[in-house]
DNA sequence: CTGTTAGCGCATTCAA
DNA sequence: TTGAATGCGCTAACAG
């Protein structure tokens, strides 16, 4: 509960002008060593350790990063903000932390005024882009004084974007269930405007070799919300409408908790009776029965690769507006257990 | 990307001096209906928002509290955050989070010096406390010159806690399963060096009525470590030591979830063969089958909890050495759900 | 009601 | 190698 110590505190201890204790605490060359271990030991003994503030005041600069959050109770959210925290901390950034749980778009000015005004020398912007929202964090970006990452959006021209690759996740639990003799393949989707959502059911699509909106499409499709219970009932819909649906690609691994439960109540054997492929690789998910193959996302790099980006862009202001930044894709990996293989066949 | 528009950029377009900006964007009183609404304008036209950091500088204060989180893929974790996150939004401040991710003491210093640097004007401390480490932090805290308030740690004099009242969570479990007709109930505890394993192990205990380190007691007991791998190796161990045990308390969901698996190898039946209370009350637990009960920590309430004790110690400092503050406790809550209830008995 | 002066704690620039 | 002056952007205290 002591006041805290000034720079000048230390200089007048020292008998030395404020600067040259700067100097020391700063690592600058010219300081005689003498003056230098006298001046450590002061600074010790005081426990004195500068005033970032002050500090950031002068040079224009915070060396904090704002990071606006989602829902942390997602796994791949609460993933992704970790590497972010663990590699803005390598760099030596700080975060300031702003968490969204609901889309809402009257939220975006107050959060970014707020962590502007708090002069973070750049922004990690994770929220999730609805297709049915305007795209405004794109377009304030453009004139913002400070670079912006965008995680896990479609990217705009000028935007900076590090991004799973969505599409080809689907795709490659697809092109397994396929391979692994299944035949008629059925999505559980997210939420429909949801633009990751759409990229999975693309990449499902594709990989089916179904035309857009085509019928066939339509009958293997059965629309969630992300929610285990969104994904049992997406499961009875989905046997109703066509009942010799074997294998089902899940946009999300919660949703298929609920689709293990509907197997079962439904009589369904995993993997017998229905190959099942999740996606986000969440722990639990080895500990199904039976333990379910996912799409992991990679989270870590997708967190380090936006605070890469975002610091890339710090250091180097000019660039942003001299070229466009091509969006760094992350790859999600395919993880194999045994919801999705099965040995007769 | 313009430059920065600051207090005297208004104040020069408006005529004024920079003192009279100052008042208006600081909604103080003396300033002229005219005036006020002119430099209103303007300060809308230029986009103008204050520097934060210079504020800071002059009043002495941030509006900041430093978070110490603690690996958010542990579901108390993320969701105490995401409290934390929410109440300080409401009471104007903004967060500066650092994680860790291991319990490794040598990080506390620079962790506490990077934050108290950035002239934090509270702390939060969210680690969990291990019995066989030094308890630093507790000492630390004494001489800092802003308050920080502990979560889920025994409290020493001195210290500022807000803690789940695991012994009372455990005991609710326990008694639960003994009045549905369990007669042998076992536990599966957390790593015994976290304190707040050793608390629900003592809470199991109590309502047991078994002496301190009894010879039934350690029949009844098995080791985990949170995970769910731990928790199907424990209820091996526990039904080969003591193979009548009809009912366990699990220290977490997670192990709850390998416990589930460990049943099901062994042939058991989910709650007539064995009853289940696990910890945590993960939003999964209602889509186990059978469906889990479980203790819910009111994750909100030691968060918000959190929040607004810190708050309330840096409005008033004086306070924080006049009286011993006592410890706030948050009260789990028995979510009740099949596996813990049998028809039959 | 409004302006002037001063200074928060520090680092940059220049001079010694 | 060191020190003095200056100012970052803002607001408290006072004066008018």
């Amino acid at each position: 509960m002591e006041k805290k110590v000034t720079i000048k505190d230390v200089a007048k201890i020292a008998g030395v002008s404020a600067q040259t204790v700067s100097r020391v605490v700063n690592n600058h060359p010219d300081v005689a060593d003498e003056t230098r271990t006298r001046i450590q030991k002061i600074v010790k003994d005081l426990e004195y350790s500068p005033n970032i503030i002050a500090r950031s005041l002068i040079q224009g600069k915070t060396n904090t990063i704002g990071v606006v959050g989602f829902r942390l109770d997602y796994f791949g959210s609460n993933t992704i903000l970790t590497a972010i925290e663990r590699k803005a901390g390598k760099l030596g950034f700080s975060l300031l932390l702003t968490l969204i749980n609901d889309l809402d778009e009257s939220k975006i000015d107050p959060v970014l005024n707020q962590l502007l005004s708090r002069q973070v020398d750049g922004l990690i912007w994770t929220l999730p882009w609805l297709k049915d929202t305007q795209n405004r964090i794109s377009e304030i970006t453009k004139n913002l004084s400070v670079p912006v990452v965008l995680l896990n959006r479609k990217a705009f021209p000028g935007d900076i974007v590090v991004c799973l690759d969505n599409r080809h996740g689907a795709r490659v639990a697809t092109k397994h269930l396929l391979e692994n003799g299944y035949k008629h393949v059925g999505i559980i989707t997210g939420p429909t405007n949801w633009w990751e959502a759409e990229e999975r059911y693309e990449g499902w699509r594709e990989e089916m070799g179904f035309s857009i909106s085509s019928r066939q499409a339509e009958m293997l499709t059965a629309h969630g919300d992300w929610t285990p219970q969104s994904g049992e009932d997406a499961l009875y819909e989905l046997i109703k409408k066509s009942p010799d649906t074997d294998a089902v690609f899940v946009s999300n691994d919660q949703m298929a908790i609920g689709v293990y439960r509907a197997a079962g109540k439904l009589g369904l054997r995993i993997p017998d009776d229905l190959g099942i492929v999740g996606f986000d690789n969440i722990p639990e998910a080895g500990f199904l029965s039976p333990p379910l193959t996912s799409i992991d996302q990679h989270s870590r790099y997708l967190g380090g690769g936006a605070v890469q980006q975002v610091v890339e862009q710090i250091k180097n202001p000019q660039k942003r507006n001299d070229e466009e930044i091509a969006p760094s894709w992350v790859k999600p990996e395919l993880i194999i257990r045994e919801s999705s293989t099965r040995n007769n066949d």
